[in-house]
This record gives structure tokens, C-alpha cells and sequence, in this order.
DNA sequence: CGCAGCGTAGAAAAATTATTCCATTTGATG
DNA sequence: CATCAAATGGAATAATTTTTCTACGCTGCG
């Protein structure tokens, strides 16, 4: 009986689906338990659960073990795993760790590994973005950036590239932007324009330039509405912007990369385009 | 001390915020790993949380007393109850479905999916990335801005965050960078500079800009080496230089990312921080 | 009617996990 | 430089959760 046991959910629902008939009562009735309700499965204790299906803690224990299982908690597991692979945050640094622990040996700060550890940290941080960015977040950054007459850009140092991005694709779909680039030290200047028709986007990473949060209030002040991009609700920018997508970009023993943020802002960038008019054949991104 | 706890996640995340400075260092890390993995919060036990942002677990327990619970098991119900309401009967099959009804066809256009594609995209361009980037080359290349007194960059238009980042990087690994930004129209008098003990990392992609084909010539003319980042052999700045990175970045619909120039650019200065010296304990990449 | 075999409940034991407590460190202040 | 308060680490303790085990009851069959 204690054979091969389904090493995910679907294959474990669909095993309990098969031999649910030969199942005794009691099991029966926490067969159909399971399947009904995976997330107190992936929650709960095994006495809550024995409590809501009117069984014995120790009825699920059996029940584990006659789909192959060393104990219950095995089998949780799974609906464990389930719901971080659907979650919000599905295990990101799980993966980073994982991912860093095969990559420990000899060579790995040869040139080359570096650029395949790299990739591989982008890939998984492209990943992490797809499945933690809202839609409605999307969605209503694109609506203001269309309501706006002019979109700012803000971002110093390692947010700069991201920031001069924004400028540089926003203009090519024919929206008004500019870079606040401080330039002759003129950010306080630049900044002076804002007004409540405009949006800005900023961009800031730990650790926080202050330029940065300084255009932010003074966009607050002025009635223009932020767009954040950053690595923390708990960056200066968060608390005072409209949306803030957080975003965690690749992190190689304490370098950063830019992947995400940039693929966040040319989300921005293109679906406005698509929403928003601009003719489809031209090609601004050239 | 034990007052009023939050009573639904977000409420506890703005709590963090707001309370976050007055914090002691070890509770701000935790605090600051909380807001980051909220689906480690929900499903780990305390030791594996606590082991995660090398922490005691004793300080978990430190932590939601202060933010007014009985203790960290109470705080951690916020978030499973947080997860519990994402996923509400997550049967995945259902998922797929939903999945896959969204990206096919209608609302291919959403912004939600344009990022997803983008996504897609940029991790092939990175697969590409790594198989088709030579070690020699990276090697080459390292061993070129270790010997060079001055790193150049140059790039403009869509080139140009990948060269903004190069500076950046290269200050922050302590290596000399001097971005050539054409501020004040001055790139011809900004290139005279060259030497031939200097090396310029010129960065275009088509349609590819005179400025940074007048660097590179100009560069030739004065002895200093170039490293070119360039989508094609063919392009102005590859025939001059000593080694052309040939890069297939992404492309949805015409618009072109940057993702794997990047990706190289950082490839290239973390390699090199690597290989010749840079205290590792410090944090260029802040 | 008694016996065998399975299924079950529930208590007891084991394992795991959370919390408390105290000694030590840290950092600030007079 | 001594002193004190706050913060911290880590072991001890408490709580809880899981698993095992045993005894009981039911059902079917000789």
C-alpha cells in the first residue's frame, strides 16, 4: 500500500479521484474534504481539519498513508507548494537559493559563469515579476500616464538607466517626457514645472537618493501624481505615491541588475502605446 | 507595548512602514523581510523564517509583540488568512483554464499580458545570452578595462541606459568610468580625450547613431581600444573595434528591450570586480 | 453464536514548534 | 571610564501538533 505517492497536486487529486470507491467511509469523507477544500489542506492543522470533516486527526494520518505518504504532513506539502506556486510572492528567494546553491564551485566567478549566473538571475526575477505585478496596478499606471500632459522622469544613480529608458521610449510614442536629469545641478528647477496635469515616475532603489524623494515631494505638493518604482514599501517614495510596483530585481552577491525594472517600464511604455493610440506600424522603439 | 495589532495584512504592512525607523537593527531587518516575503511569513515555521534573515527565532516573537499581537503565531495568521483570500478554492485545473482563456487572442493587448510577454521574451533573449557569448571574448574584454586608465562610454538613444549603467558600475568597482553624454553638445570635445592607454565600451543598436560611430572613429584615430555592444557584425562601430558583443535582445512587436545588453554590461563589470581586486565586503552595487 | 478481519476512535507518546527567560553584548550618557 | 538601559542570542521551557498504538465495535461468515 505504502507505494509511489503523487508528488503533486494534480496527480494526487486525480489518484484520490480514481480509488475514491474503494475507500472506507470514514476516508471517503475526507477524500471528498480534500478535494473540496485544498487551502484548509494547506493551512490548517491536522485537528482543524479533522474538526471540520468530522473525522479523527489521526484518520487523516491514515488517509496519507494510503496514498503513499509517510505522514500528513507530507501530503500537505503539496497543497502547500500549490498555493506558493499561485500566490503572490511565490517563493522568490526560494528559488534564489536554490538556484544558488546548485551554482557553488570552483569556477563560478569565471567571466562566463558570472554572465550564465547572471542570466539565470534575471530569468528568475523576470519570472518573479510576471506573477507579482497586479493587473489593476497596470492598468490604472497606463490611465494616468495617458491623463497626463507631461510624464517626469526621476531616478538617480543605479535608477538613472531606468529613468533615461522611460524618457527615451515614452517620447517615441509620442508622449511629452522628460528626464529630470539634473544637469547643472538643476533638479530643484526642473522639478519647479511639475504641476497637477502631470505625472511623474520614479524610480529609486536602496540606497534611496535623496533627489529622487525630493522630486517626489515636491510632486506631492504640487498635485502630480507618482508612479513609483522601487525595491520596498519601505523606500521613501512608496508612501507618498499613487502606485508603487515593487519590484525585485537580480541580485548576484550584491550587485543588483536593472531586468525587471526595465521590463516593468517598458510594460508601461508599450501598453500605453497599444491602449492609447500611436499608429501600429510605426516602430518607436527603434 | 501590546495595543491595538493590525487586523488584516495591509493595515500590519503600513504599520511597518510608519514604524519602521524607530525600530531597533535587528527587528528592522525582519521588519524589511517581512514586508519582502509574505508567503515565507504564512508557510514557514518560525525557525526557517528566522534562519532566512539570520535572525533568532525569539526575535519573530519580539517583533509581532511589538506590533501588538500575543505572539508570532497570531501575526502569522494575518498572512495565511491574506493567502487564504487570493487563492479561495484554488483548484488548479480552473487556473490553467482562466490562464489560458486570458492569453490567447482577445485581451492579448492587456497590459497584464504585455508584460507577461515581455517577460517571455526577455528570458529567451537570455537563454540566447548565454549560449552565444563567447568566453574568450568576456575574458578578453575584462582584461582590457583592467589595463585601461580611463573607461569610456558611449551611447545614445536606446543605448544609451545601457552606457549610463556602464558608468555608474564601472565608478562603483572603482575603476575610472567617464560617461560620454554629450551634454552641451561637447561628445566631439568630450572624445578628444581618448588615449590609447583608454578603452571605450560603445554601445549601438540600429538605426545606430552618428555620435557614437564619431567616438569610435575617433577613438581608432587616437590608439584606444573599443569594446563594442552591437545587434549586428555589421554595424559602424563593429568593423573598429577589438571585440563586438553581438547581442539579440528581446523584441515584442517592434519594441526592442535591453535585457540582455544589460545583462552583458553587468556581466563585464562584475567580472571584473572579481578578477582584479575590490574588496569584496564592500557593496558596489548599492 | 463465536470468530476473523477491517475500520475507527481516542488516548498516549513522540516530534516539532513557539515562547519565555536570562546572561551577555551593545551603545549611549553622565 | 563607569553605569545603565536597551537589544540580542541562545538555551530552557511550554505549547502544539503529529504520529503511533491499542482497544473496541461492527460486519460477514462458518
Amino acid at each position: 500500500m505504502t507505494a509511489k505517492s503523487p508528488s503533486n497536486l494534480e496527480s494526487l487529486r486525480s489518484e484520490i479521484a480514481r480509488r475514491y470507491e474503494e475507500l472506507s467511509p470514514r476516508l471517503k469523507q475526507l477524500a471528498s474534504y480534500v478535494l473540496d477544500n485544498p487551502n484548509d489542506m494547506a493551512f490548517e492543522t491536522l485537528v482543524v481539519i479533522a474538526d471540520r470533516c468530522a473525522v479523527q486527526p489521526s484518520t487523516i494520518v491514515r488517509f496519507a498513508k494510503v496514498f503513499g505518504y509517510r505522514g500528513a504532513s507530507q501530503m500537505q506539502r503539496l497543497f502547500r507548494d500549490e498555493m506558493m506556486s499561485i500566490a503572490p510572492s511565490p517563493s522568490y528567494s526560494e528559488r534564489i537559493r536554490q538556484f544558488q546553491k546548485n551554482s557553488g564551485s570552483v569556477d563560478r566567478l569565471s567571466p562566463y559563469n558570472v554572465m550564465r549566473e547572471f542570466a539565470d538571475s534575471n530569468i528568475i526575477a523576470l519570472e518573479h515579476l510576471k506573477e507579482t505585478v497586479r493587473k489593476e496596478d497596470l492598468d490604472r499606471a497606463i490611465d494616468l500616464i495617458h491623463g497626463a500632459h507631461t510624464v517626469y522622469l526621476a531616478g538617480v544613480r543605479r535608477a538613472f538607466p531606468v529613468a533615461s529608458y522611460l524618457a527615451y521610449a515614452l517620447s517615441h510614442v509620442e508622449k511629452r517626457a522628460y528626464l529630470l536629469d539634473g544637469v547643472a545641478g538643476m533638479t530643484a528647477e526642473q522639478s519647479w514645472m511639475l504641476s497637477s496635469e502631470d505625472v511623474v515616475i520614479a524610480t529609486s532603489f536602496r540606497p534611496y537618493g535623496d533627489e529622487t524623494a525630493g522630486v517626489v515631494e515636491r510632486a506631492t505638493t504640487n498635485g502630480a501624481a507618482v508612479i513609483a518604482i522601487s525595491d520596498s514599501h519601505l523606500s521613501p517614495i512608496a508612501g507618498k505615491s499613487e502606485i508603487c510596483f515593487k519590484i525585485k530585481d537580480a541580485e548576484v552577491s550584491q550587485f543588483r541588475a536593472l531586468t525587471a525594472s526595465l521590463c516593468l517600464a517598458q510594460t508601461l511604455v508599450i501598453s500605453y502605446a497599444y491602449k492609447f493610440g500611436l499608429d501600429k506600424d510605426r516602430r518607436p522603439g527603434g
